[in-house]
DNA sequence: CGACCGATCGTCT
DNA sequence: GACGATCGGTCGA
């Protein structure tokens, strides 16, 4: 499988990114201890001119500051005191664009997931949502700042292309505060793919 | 089904 | 001191 490039990280836009996301492979070797998925949902937050987007205005914390890197690194925060959730950053250095995953569908390391989550066994909720992934993944906010080239943590192609018509897009999830800005198609998905999240 | 609620804590005001 | 880019369970119709 071929890991992607930093240029494929580096666009300029989001949205494209985000689409070209989907159907690659998420992989995490944390001590030779091998999970990946594929990415079936997505959300683009659209740097400082997003008002769902942590960056927003162009807003710069200790936690945000790794939005404004260069693309191709990992931003995973802690949302309601439980939950990773893991972002890639994209484009360049001072413009805060990143891209939430939101859903895989689990390729290798099964078993691990299941450890890792304490679920029996292996049904569409086991990488369904961006908390779950994360946990699934054994991603955590220490990750933040990793580059996508490493190879504990990357993001693959294996050839997979979605067929026409099957990559899907709607507004983004929990982000009512945003105004109209949450109204906006920046969420993108795989047509009838069981591990998108939202409706069964 | 849908609505609601509790868990749990870092971050920002 | 309030609140989230969430999840999974429970309750009632």
């Amino acid at each position: 499988m071929k890991k992607l490039k930093p240029d494929f990280f580096r666009r300029a836009n989001v949205l494209q990114i985000a689409k070209d996301l989907i159907g690659k492979v998420l992989v995490t070797n944390w001590n030779g201890i091998i999970t990946s998925g594929r990415i079936v949902e997505v959300e683009a937050y659209n740097g400082v001119a997003d008002k769902a987007s942590h960056a927003f205005g162009g807003r710069r914390t200790s936690r945000t500051e790794i939005m404004y890197a260069e693309g191709g690194v990992a931003y995973v925060y802690l949302c309601y005191g439980i939950h990773h959730l893991f972002n890639v950053v994209t484009y360049k250095k001072e413009i805060p664009h990143a891209i939430l995953i939101r859903a895989l569908e689990p390729i290798k390391g099964i078993d691990q997931m299941l450890s890792r989550t304490g679920k029996k066994k292996a049904d569409y909720t086991l990488t369904k949502g961006p908390g779950n992934v994360s946990k699934a993944m054994g991603i955590h906010v220490s990750h933040t700042g990793y580059s996508l080239q490493s190879k504990k943590l990357f993001i693959g192609d294996d050839g997979f292309v979605a067929g026409k018509g099957k990559i899907r897009s709607s507004p983004r999830i929990g982000v009512g505060y945003a105004g109209e800005d949450a109204l906006l198609h920046y969420r993108f998905f795989l047509d009838n793919n069981l591990y998108v999240s939202g409706k069964k």
